[in-house]
DNA sequence: CATTCGCGTTCGACAATGCTAAACGCTATC
DNA sequence: GATAGCGTTTAGCATTGTCGAACGCGAATG
């Protein structure tokens, strides 16, 4: 296999690492945190602040994040197909569920959400796209890791850290689990993630039955379920939600 | 001045060529665009593959932006202090003002929105964080051409697109609005950039009274407007928001 | 008030690095 | 079944980026 540039490699560590630390941050810090000569860093950092990706606060000269990278992450969504196709679908399903509505994709170690609908009252909610959630405790990581193989192959290796007491991390136990998600179709998540907040998710399949996404609704536990399991008509909605997107993204061919 | 990094700079361009066009692009034509050789091109970009920054459709070969582009784009966002002080104040500006609320700071020749509050009715609405306005013609733009040097020459060399009928394009008219908009402390946009839209923006300051941002109104003229100009209670609304954020930035000092 | 420390930045020389051009395998097309 | 175009790989050269050390500056220190 072809070897990596080495620069670009470096870019990106660097972006990441101040993506990564919740405040700015020295030149020293980011030279030694990536084993580098000041002035390579250097070099790397102002090539990336020229083109918007970091800005330096000019007053302590520490690093940050650029506004270019808010600008190409928009793009992506924009050029997004999967979160297209559920643009269409998702509003309803928030209406008609009356919960907030996550559509998310496998992202490293985890799901990223790349598209989320208020739930449907008058609350102050935060947008949470662009945010990552773990694969073990959330429904639609778990649907994910149950449909692609690749997300599987990533929540065996990644560490399982217990968010609430009914977070499974057990390998065995969470195998199991996903045959279960598996069988039926879908993945629920009692209090695993966060106390008091349960979802359902299921999986939505390209043109050719890969699972490339999630779409699921997450909400208070006493609205989402009822004795102790989620509501069958939120399962349902949830599902006929996931089959159109699929069946929208396989439409592209014929 | 001391020289780039070449290899950075390149991926940062195809970086934004892949988010400006609007499909996918193959090798070669990034490789023509940027006038490299195919396997420059490819060296570049397998790493931005490898590091999340582009996707490669796996069946027609062609690129397109990755999601970690959007994970950082967040972080950005996270990070941003202006943003941070803006979110307690915007609601507010919302909800007594009945319209839907901007932030935005310059970028490029542009301004970027880091933050949207929807107006608050059940209609349907997109999230426009991340997207781009021109600096001529919306009420964001002018008033930090107005206030913050760099944006009033990026605006100068920027070419003016006339969106509307009443989009000031000349440059003498130009800059005698932008003199005003300086005398009164904030900037209105009757039907400059959209038809049927109207705006009234006011500039937020740091610590040092430099121009960091700008905090507007956006909303249908027969609603925001009252004899062909903005709603006096709107411009003291949008002002005292723009006042109470830069009070907050500020306050670190004293 | 002089000193020192640590910061971000610049300099210059070496060689490792990434670039160029040509060839490869592949799929789709005519 | 030949061809044209694609993305990919290879090999060798010199351009490029890296490194260690020194610089200027401001803040903390004695």
């Amino acid at each position: 296999m072809a070897r990596n540039i080495q620069s670009v490699e470096r870019a990106a560590a660097m972006l990441r690492l101040l993506a990564g630390g919740d405040r700015r941050l020295g030149l020293s810090d980011i030279a030694s945190a990536l084993g580098l000569a000041k002035a390579t860093a250097h070099g790397i950092l102002r090539t990336l602040q020229n083109e918007g990706f970091v800005e330096q606060d000019p007053e302590s000269g520490r690093y940050q994040l650029g506004a270019e990278l808010l600008r190409l992450g928009t793009s992506y969504l924009d050029i997004h197909e999967l979160r297209a196709r559920a643009l269409v679908w998702t509003d309803d399903l928030a209406r008609s569920g009356g919960e907030a509505v996550y559509v998310g994709v496998l992202h490293q170690q985890g799901v990223l959400v790349v598209h989320h609908v208020f739930r449907p009252d008058d609350s102050r909610q935060v947008l949470e796209v662009g945010a990552m959630q773990p694969l073990h405790s959330t429904a639609l990581g778990k649907v994910l890791a149950a449909c692609d193989p690749v997300a599987h192959s990533e929540l065996v290796e990644a560490k399982r850290e217990p968010f609430t007491a009914r977070t499974v991390t057990d390998l065995d136990e969470l195998e199991q689990v996903l045959g279960d998600i598996r069988d039926r179709g879908y993945a629920t998540d009692l209090e695993e993630n966060w106390e008091g907040v349960a979802a359902v998710a299921a999986p939505i399949f390209d043109r050719h039955r890969l699972a490339v996404g999630a779409v699921g609704i997450t909400g208070a536990v006493e609205r989402v379920c009822l004795d102790g399991a989620v509501r069958p008509e939120l399962i349902a909605a949830v599902r006929d939600c996931a089959r159109s997107v699929s069946r929208d993204l396989g439409s592209g061919r014929f």
